[in-house]
DNA sequence: TGTTGTGAATCTCTTCACAGCT
DNA sequence: AGCTGTGAAGAGATTCACAACA
């Protein structure tokens, strides 16, 4: 379905703002979860509120995918659906790779494994001798000196990092230089990168500390999380 | 019609910024390990790089805390921490409960245990029997059972839920009915809160599903990412 | 000279408000 | 009547740019 692009936004042209891309990833889930097995339509303002927004906000996220929903009737559920797919996954699944098996590393790939369809953890690299070659959650471990070899051979172009701070601009070097092309990384230290890539920081410390700071009540009144 | 002016955004009134109080939190970490064992000053261009954002907004971001450079010389590396110590910290240490030591519930424990010098876990709970009453990562797991009376006993105004989306709300709520005032959210839905309470989610399947949509490049140049 | 602190400008995101459709 | 789609207003956050200062 291409797009006429009116104004404003924008269609399928310019930059979408991550923070939408990440909103139409949780309304497709609450599609999913909660709506599909009911069938027929939804509302903005009954996925709105699903989600913690406002009916504006979904509709203006649903601009994005030149959307489809009739006056009075809503949105058709498994339409919606489908569009956010589309526009989502665009293209062909991407293969995953998982960098450090520590206790984290590890309830990462228990968590993702088998989760997204068109997002497939196919290894997992440790730099620990004892780690390697074991299958963790039916992930196998290489070595991380076997990083831009099995990332080339098995076309991974998404690496989530969960190593000490230490090594975390080190590992996320070796993996673009592999050809990764985004990274999510919850080690506790920003990485630098390169043009063209993508790098979402996931900083546990950080986020527990805000909700800590927040939960004293200090400074007046919460203003909104970032989730 | 420019309604005027008295506002900006003032030092120690008014209510902060999540965002800023989340760079507090990771500055205050970079001055620690990277900065403190140096000694001496640091600048705010030098602090921002570590950081990955800009000097100005470095700078800004200290304003929160009604600071305390010299022109020429910078911060104070020791000061500085000392002032965001103040900060985030004011007032006594807060105890921590998490709530599902599932995979995810169980790593957690181990990132979070002896980190935040403020911030002590004292207490995990699980509906599995299996589970209850084991010592996990030197974290005592008790039943949600419990939870009630124990969050009331020791303290515990911050909760880390680690369940399964289904479970969420209901024990945010039971966790909220205890007297917790935030709550960092792991489970792959939102909850809804309760005023005076900070709720923060950690979406890690959206947060892996943006990145995955921007490392294919999609809809031109990648927009700032949030951390 | 080189940096801080900060008003003002800019940019981005969210919400409002309403025309148009069913 | 009640909803969607969207221009326009509003709120927030970031960056610019410069006076003050060591």
């Amino acid at each position: 379905m291409v797009r006429a692009a009116r104004n404003t936004v924008s269609c399928a042209t310019g930059k979408p703002p991550a923070k939408t891309i990440g909103r139409l990833s949780l309304y497709r889930r609450l599609l999913r979860d909660l709506f599909a097995p009911r069938g027929g339509n939804v509302y903005s303002r009954e996925l709105a509120e699903a989600a913690g927004g406002t009916a504006a906000q979904v509709r203006r996220d649903l601009m994005m995918l030149g959307c489809s929903g009739c006056p009075r009737r809503g949105y058709d559920v498994q339409e919606l659906a489908r569009g956010i797919d589309e526009y989502l996954d665009a293209g062909k699944g991407q293969g995953v790779a998982l960098v450090g098996v520590g206790n984290l590393g590890r309830a990462l790939i228990a968590f993702f494994s088998g989760r997204c369809s068109k997002l497939e953890l196919r290894a997992a690299f440790d730099n620990d001798p004892a780690k390697v070659d074991r299958v963790v959650g039916g992930c196998k471990v290489y070595s991380i000196d076997e990083l831009p070899g099995t990332v080339r051979k098995l076309g991974i172009r998404i690496a989530i990092i969960a190593v000490p701070a230490s090594e975390a601009q080190s590992v996320a070097d070796t993996c673009f230089r592999a050809g990764v092309r985004g990274i999510l990384n919850f080690a506790p230290t920003p990485v630098q990168v390169p043009d063209r890539t993508y790098v979402s920081g996931v900083d546990l410390t950080m986020a527990l500390e805000t909700v800590a700071f927040f939960a004293k009540g200090a400074g007046g009144r919460s203003p909104k999380p970032d989730a």
